[in-house]
DNA sequence: CCATACTGTGAACAGTTGTTCACTCGTACT
DNA sequence: AGTACGAGTGAACAACTGTTCACAGTATGG
């Protein structure tokens, strides 16, 4: 009947068996059961389980970008900025668990095309970060490549951190503020070294 | 008849396999046959597939202990230090391909014994990084659980290299210097930062 | 030299997989 | 009102999976 409505149960099914298997050990079956449809049904939404994946790697980024609007929001002193960013972090990673443990184990996905696409998500994102900072007194001043540099620093960070939240929260969520305390050191770590840093 | 031969060959025939496949998805059947051994042969050796891949793990940091004496060896001013650590990180990764790729992968494997495994050497590595630290001038007054994070930040960093180097190797070797010169300069950064930082 | 222990074998098991097929509807458009 | 489309079905296919089993061969130790 409603087209749109089973391709949602597919992925949100993906998604739900994803919490604990890797894409690349997805069956087809498993999803359409998890969805509640019969097996052919998959291959009138995708050709292949490659094409769920690169869906959901879509998803994902969709509310990577509402992350970043967010945390631009509040915007005052550097310290100001990093304490808000981690908050606005955890609590997103905090609501949308399953994409981002998706997207950190599918990083390295053998299903090249999966990979490839978040690997073009994340440097996009970068991109997207080292103009905002193009805006900070410290670095305004600093070529592309070096914003794009610390960006890459930054956003890397993010995703270890985006780990770390994801494996607390589902083992020892009391341990939940340590883990935001330890993610804010580092940030101004590398906040404070942008004002030891020699661009060229 | 020899029995840590077939051990071996098991051994080989998975990371072999593992290049483009998911321990998640690493059948025993599949091992065997690249082993040129019958199904059944599996059990004498392992339990169960996790046990494999522990093994792996163990393999794997070996070799990255050997890398951390190689990069001990010639230890000069902060910039050879940087430099030369690289240098060695990139042969190493080059010579143990598979290991590093297995390793990258599997950090956030659904195989939660791997994952663990893998997270506590990685741990035992920064630590053993950062004792190292506290021998370098700029670092030496710093407490511990400051050096931790700056081991943390650059262990961090080397296993992002490791995993665009194992990319770059099998995709576009002639960028390999690119992703050095890349690297050096954030672990540079990194350093420099060092210099900055108030330790609490 | 014989007996014991143990590695590797090949057959067998029931279960699951991906994919195709002709099919039945319900929906939307003419 | 009727028709053409296409989403979902259920059965069927051969191929593969993990695991067990009794057995064969060989090395080791008494």
């Amino acid at each position: 009947m409603d087209k749109s409505r089973t391709r949602r149960a597919l992925l949100d099914g993906a998604l739900d068996l994803l919490r604990d298997r890797s894409l690349d050990n997805l069956g087809i079956r498993e999803v359409t059961r998890a969805a509640g449809v019969a097996p052919a049904a998959f291959y009138r939404h995708f050709q292949r389980i490659d094409d769920l994946g690169l869906v959901l790697v879509e998803e994902a980024f969709v509310t990577l970008r509402e992350l970043m609007n967010e945390a631009r929001a509040g915007a005052a002193d550097t310290d100001d900025i990093i304490n808000n960013s981690v908050t606005v972090l955890v609590a997103h990673v905090r609501s949308h668990q399953d994409h981002y443990r998706f997207i950190a184990r599918e990083q390295f996905s053998p299903i090249t095309s999966v990979k490839l696409a978040i690997r073009r998500e994340i440097k996009l994102f970068a991109t997207e970060l080292s103009t905002d900072l193009a805006r900070l007194p410290v670095t305004s001043t600093w070529p592309a490549p070096d914003l794009v540099m610390l960006a890459d620093l930054i956003v890397g960070l993010m995703v270890d951190t985006a780990k770390r939240l994801i494996d607390v929260l589902e083992e020892a969520p009391e341990r939940e503020p340590e883990v935001v305390r330890e993610t804010e050191r580092r940030l101004r770590y590398l906040s404070f070294g942008a004002t030891a840093w020699h661009p060229r």
